[in-house]
DNA sequence: GATATTTGACCGGA
DNA sequence: TCCGGTCAAATATC
């Protein structure tokens, strides 16, 4: 339910929503604040534009749960945004949660178009796009709470899935890594963008999890990839395969928008403490039918020496590999698959290094990105998952951005990998 | 080290 | 003086 209006209060606009869920209109907001409000059950925060200080935008907004069963959200917009920054993507998936986590907005794709438009608050209404469910996709359809999907051309019962009773479930966001435990699959989805007018929240999500597989718990990730995508980690047990799970999810549609799944590939001793359970702590998880990997083929077209190079295929830039070089200076290069261009890499010299040492004849489109390099110089050849891709990249601070490339081993940074020694 | 959040203190209008 | 809004140091997270 929205109630828009708008009046005049210190001589700023103000507009006032009232929703049943936290909605994100697609500026970046920072908490400054939080106050009890007399006669109030809940806690009213305030958020001012994160760009105040750069760009003196002045906008700020507070919001606060007004109702419980069902929850309630009002929010009140102060001002207008004079800056110039949207968010990085338009937001889709609201969350319903407590209103002290602000992180929980996803966005979709749509095939092969990508929206940039941003969302008017006063247009985020409840209206849907119907979708025709050919070309051997799910469709869903946003009336119906659940089942999200309709039919299904891959049989569950022989994915091994198990349908059994459900287990409770757990979510994360914010800044929660999310603990992840060994002998479970893990499935990172991502997507970008989304279109106008289509809500989606945890529960949501949780739901549709629920169809393809014993779900233990999801982690909403709270900022966005270096793409500028949003992405839910999502974790299921007793998954018989874990590519039949994955092309489950992958031919799964919301409205308009693919789903983008793809299994991670790393365990986690399980930790007693949340404090015990940094990614530090990961170890990477190669199942052998990785080796099947398409950047085996790739490297053997590339004419790689063995003991040189790790391959690194990222999980959600998929096009792309890292390759690092234990014997140079120069820690690793980011390979474009398809036109074998390096798109980024840690110095100017990476391609004397590179056609040194792999035979490899790269072509340079862009030099100026920067990398963190990493030490991939693990135990046993492997160096340890991070599955992080909310880093700020670049680093915003030369003296930082030279503090890391010189260490080459901030394990902070980086994304989302899949690890394979050859 | 950079950045975001938390939270008690402070301020100003009613 | 009360109360809502904001500040800013401390803290958390990356």
């Amino acid at each position: 339910m929205i109630n828009l209006f708008s009046t005049c209060r210190k001589n700023s606009r103000t507009s006032t929503e009232v929703t049943s869920f936290l909605i994100d209109d697609g500026h970046v907001w920072r908490k400054y604040g939080q106050k009890q409000i007399l006669n109030s059950k809940h806690q009213r925060n305030y958020y001012r534009c994160t760009y105040k200080i750069d760009q003196g935008c002045r906008a700020t907004k507070h919001v606060q749960k007004i109702m419980d069963n069902p929850p309630k959200y009002k929010t009140t917009y102060i001002g207008q945004h004079t800056c110039d920054n949207l968010q990085r993507a338009p937001p889709i998936i609201l969350d319903s949660s407590d209103p002290s986590d602000t992180s929980i907005l996803l966005s979709f794709e749509t095939m092969g178009f990508t929206e940039k438009k941003q969302i008017d608050p006063s247009q985020c209404s409840l209206k849907h796009n119907s979708y025709s469910s050919s070309n051997n996709h799910l469709s869903w359809n946003p009336n119906k709470q659940v089942p999200f999907i309709k039919s299904d051309p891959v049989s569950v019962t022989s994915s091994g899935l198990n349908h059994g009773h459900q287990r409770p479930l757990a979510v994360h966001s914010g800044y929660d890594n999310g603990d992840m435990t060994s002998s479970v699959a893990y499935s990172s989805m991502n997507s970008t963008y989304a279109r106008e007018g289509e809500e989606w929240n945890k529960a949501d999500l949780h739901e549709l999890f629920a169809e393809v597989g014993e779900k233990e718990d999801m982690y909403v990730v709270r900022k966005v990839c270096k793409v500028g995508r949003k992405f839910v980690f999502a974790r299921f047990f007793k998954v018989g395969s874990l590519h039949v799970l994955e092309n489950r999810l992958n031919i799964t549609r919301i409205g308009n928008f693919n789903l983008r799944a793809k299994i991670v590939m790393f365990k986690k001793p399980i930790s007693e403490s949340k404090k015990e359970s940094k990614r530090d702590e990961w170890v990477l998880d190669v199942p052998s039918e990785l080796t099947q990997s398409p950047t085996v083929n790739l490297l053997a077209s590339l004419n790689h020496t063995v003991d040189e190079s790790f391959v690194i295929l990222s999980l959600f830039e998929p096009q792309s590999l890292w390759l690092s070089f234990n014997n140079t200076n120069c820690k690793g290069v980011k390979i474009d698959i398809e036109s074998k261009n390096i798109i980024e890499s840690g110095s100017n010299s990476i391609f004397e290094e590179v056609n040194d040492l792999m035979g490899m004849d790269l072509n340079c489109i862009n030099t100026c990105k920067f990398f963190i390099a990493r030490d991939f110089m693990a135990e046993e050849g492997c160096t340890k998952a991070d599955d992080d891709v909310t880093s700020t990249f670049p680093p915003k601070s030369k003296k930082l951005r030279d503090f890391k490339y010189k260490h080459g081993k901030m394990k902070d940074e980086g994304e989302g990998v899949i690890l394979e020694c050859v």
